[in-house]
RNA sequence: GAGACCAUGGCGAAAAGGCGAACGCAGCGGACUGUGAAUCCGCCAGUACCGGUUCGAGUCUGGUUGGUCUCCCCA
């Protein structure tokens, strides 16, 4: 055993790849649908990049992140999430500029230093979408519900959205000293893990597992919400009603990255060990002036792609990607063989999938090879065949052969594939 | 960063310290030299790695590496 994946990463094989095209086919055609557009940024970016957008004070930042020195001496980090380039390449690119608001989505590999964990990876992959340049609470609204699109297009069921505003950096300030109001007396009388959290982050407490009970009367941010925070807020719950996407508000949800302003939400599902979130996102109105460009509103939000495959899995809704190879070329002799690499090379020109034996294996093992690959027809050629030049055409599944010109291969294909609809049609 | 459990062939899975590491699936060869999904016969690992205990270790023990899961936190 010499070499090893590193810890936390995944070797996607094939027979999961085509799992991973799917859903990845599908974010694609959600995205289109919803007009955004994709955007490919670097996998790595500078480190500060991260340490100014998503936070200083977060656990991503403080101690989650893959940062390296590169030969010119300069901090770089593997990007732990997808917004931060993609509102640094927004800059860069001054897309500002354009008339059109940029809706932006993207698919791709993130990095955080953690112990790997039931649908968690130290590389997983996120299918992201950004709105940015409008506080039109439409938006919000448009990629709450863009979210929720995917997980149903992907065939998902069981998938609900929690919803929260959590205001403005005012907003927060102001309500985070009610909580400690409220939690100060109680301290001694919770779970250490909500003792160090009320230093850190108070309103990370309320959503402490052990202690709901303790936490009955406590205050809400959303009465500590300012006139314009509830007018969105309100707003964006009125879109989601019309649309008919079912949500639950939940005072409690509060979000990793410190960006976040106004909107936050959650997509959640069982079904992956001790994790239910598969999805979040929420509006980042200062995160654009914070990278350094014109201060331009934003929301998006991030899809986990192993939690979806996996949770896909779970529910047993695998989707058919059909038969693998049109054509299975069984050749019986030295002659024919010969001749295989440039019949398969025609049929392939021709547009079918085609492939051979390349293992000197015997004739019966391979009609079963050809069988296990999905192969729909086996193409016979021998020495009587390769004199009339013809192959004999078997039909794996019917098991019907018949003796067809090696130039109309492709064509009998074709014609036989419509019969046997046809015929399953009727 | 903390903790729990686990580690046998391509895969699944036995072996209560003692024959040459069962059995099943898959694979390959042959019976059957050009048409399979049936049958039969063969073949296919020395137990993650390094050390220790023992007459003897896959089984006990120490360490290493990897995996799984949980807490923290998140996708």
């Amino acid at each position: 055993m010499a070499f090893q994946k590193p810890p936390g990463t995944q070797d996607f094989l094939p027979g999961a790849s085509e799992q991973w095209q799917y859903v990845e086919r599908t974010a694609r055609d959600v995205a289109r649908k919803y007009r955004f557009r994709e955007i490919r940024t670097p996998v790595f970016e500078a480190t500060e990049l991260f340490q100014r957008g998503v936070g200083e004070t977060t656990d991503i930042v403080e101690k989650e992140m893959y940062t390296f020195v590169d030969k010119g001496d300069r901090s770089m980090t593997l990007r732990p999430e997808g917004t931060a380039g993609v509102v640094r390449a927004y800059v860069e690119n001054k897309l500002y500029g354009e008339p059109e608001l940029s809706k932006l989505y993207y698919i791709g590999p993130m990095f955080r230093y953690e112990r790997a964990q039931a649908g968690r990876y130290r590389q997983f992959h996120q299918f992201g979408v950004e709105a940015i340049g409008s506080e039109d609470p439409a938006l919000d609204a448009e990629v709450v519900a863009l979210g929720y699109s995917f997980y149903k297009e992907v065939g998902l069921t069981g998938v609900t959205v929690d919803i929260n505003s959590v205001g403005t950096p005012e907003v927060r300030a102001a309500y985070r000293e009610t909580l400690l109001g409220f939690l100060r007396p109680i301290k001694d009388t919770l779970c250490k893990d909500c003792q160090s959290r009320m230093e850190r982050n108070p309103l990370r407490v309320l959503d402490c597992k052990v202690d709901q009970d303790k936490f009955e009367g406590a205050p809400s941010i959303l009465d500590s919400l300012d006139e314009a925070c509830s007018t969105h807020f309100a707003r964006v719950r009125q879109y989601l009603d019309d649309m008919g996407v079912p949500y639950r508000v939940n005072p409690r949800l509060v979000r990793g990255l410190d960006y976040y302003t106004h909107t936050a939400f959650e997509y959640k599902a069982q079904g992956i060990g001790a994790i239910d979130t598969i999805g979040g996102g929420g509006r980042y109105n200062g995160l654009v002036s914070q990278i350094g460009g014109e201060d331009r509103p934003g929301v998006g939000l991030g899809i986990g792609l192993e939690r979806t495959v996996m949770l896909l899995e779970s529910q047993n809704a695998k989707p058919d990607f059909g038969p693998a190879v049109d054509v299975f070329v069984i050749a019986l002799g030295e002659r024919a063989e010969r001749e295989t690499p440039g019949l398969l090379y025609r049929l392939r020109e021709a547009g079918l999938s085609a492939d051979k034996d390349y293992q000197g294996r015997k004739t019966k093992t391979l009609f079963k090879a050809a069988d296990r690959i999905g192969a729909r027809f086996a193409a016979v050629i021998g020495d009587d065949e390769l004199a009339r030049g013809e192959v004999g055409l078997k039909n794996l599944k019917t098991q019907e052969q018949r003796q067809v010109p090696i130039a109309a291969i492709a064509e009998a294909v074709r014609q036989w594939n419509e019969h046997d609809e046809e015929g399953l049609a009727q």
